[in-house]
DNA sequence: CAATGCATGTAATGAGTTACATGATTCC
DNA sequence: GGAATCATGTAACTCATTACATGCATTG
């Protein structure tokens, strides 16, 4: 039982998930591929961490929601009282900005220019998710025991680093501009 | 040839650097162990991309600096101007985040606090150390085409980040304080 | 006298990506 | 007519971590 294992368990707290599901909410935090969930959702459920059901659909494929047990659950709460380990970061972009004397003018203010796009769309999108969010819980997502709270907080810290993020690249582009 | 490749390759363009070297530097934004670091250095010179040396040294271990050939440079070169792959990020404390309704007060304030601090110390360092940068290179530093442009611009970025995570860590525990 | 830093390397194992495989529906 | 979305799975491969191995110097 790794990481992805407990990140899959802490989402199915909050409410059943197929695998496919589960993979697209993680991108943001814990990046894996299907062909990574899949069989560890499988392992899961053989270990009796969570149980299956297949959903009917018409129109779409049948899906596999997923359930979180009691096993699962009591397994969960042991990993999160152990402190986190250091994040992994790895990130191509930063490797260029390392090397960024080796571009020319242009091709520096496309790389950044990108970047910060990027980012102001996602920057967007999460505060139209948590707008939402508000709407639909009021206030009492800002409270400890909600089951969205820590969805909402995580939702701010991305928005912040986000617009962060977005404006450094501000920043770097005036910088560049600014050097003949 | 991977993105660890060409991070070691970015690295030494800078100045030669020992593996050792190699595996410190780039911890913060690319993650990688010492037991992957020199099997790759190694196989980067049979491939001709560096060229390393033994240095004799008292007291400590004699080391093995690398440093970056012309076939190296223009093989990283020809990898800058693609376009980067997405970040990769796997934090195992926003997935306790997501799931901090499980935690009760005191522990919750006190993965946040950890947090906080941590990046608060990390803030610190990266000001020191952009102080430091300043002194030695003054505003040319901010000119593109100085060696410690990348290194500079990344810095600011660095430090950005940082104090903004702490500033999240410091809403959240405000947070969960207010609430009973 | 124990831990930490310097310094390099290999072997075994675990984690993660890419590619293969299938198939209907909806949107442009 | 082509791409994207929904949906699950396996096989082959690459990448990354942990553990093993060595050894001297400094710091607390």
């Amino acid at each position: 039982v790794n990481t992805l294992a407990y990140t899959l368990l802490s989402l199915l707290t909050r409410q059943p998930y197929t695998g496919y599901d589960l993979t697209r909410i993680m991108e943001v935090f814990w990046r894996a591929k299907h062909s990574q969930v899949y069989p560890l959702l499988a392992k899961l459920e053989s270990d009796g961490y969570v149980v299956s059901q297949w959903v009917e659909q018409s129109g779409k494929p049948n899906k596999k929601v997923y359930t979180i047990t009691e096993k699962g659950l009591s397994k969960l709460k042991q990993w999160l009282q152990k402190p986190p380990a250091p994040p992994v970061i790895r990130d191509e972009f930063l490797v260029k900005v390392i090397a960024l004397r080796y571009f020319d003018k242009e091709s520096a203010i496309s790389l950044v220019t990108n970047r910060m796009e990027t980012y102001l769309q996602k920057a967007a999108a999460r505060e139209a998710e948590l707008n939402l969010m508000r709407e639909e819980h009021g206030s009492r997502i800002e409270s400890m025991d909600h089951p969205f709270f820590g969805r909402y907080v995580f939702f701010m810290r991305a928005l912040r680093l986000e617009a962060e993020e977005a404006a450094w690249c501000k920043w770097v582009l005036d910088l560049i501009r600014s050097d003949k």
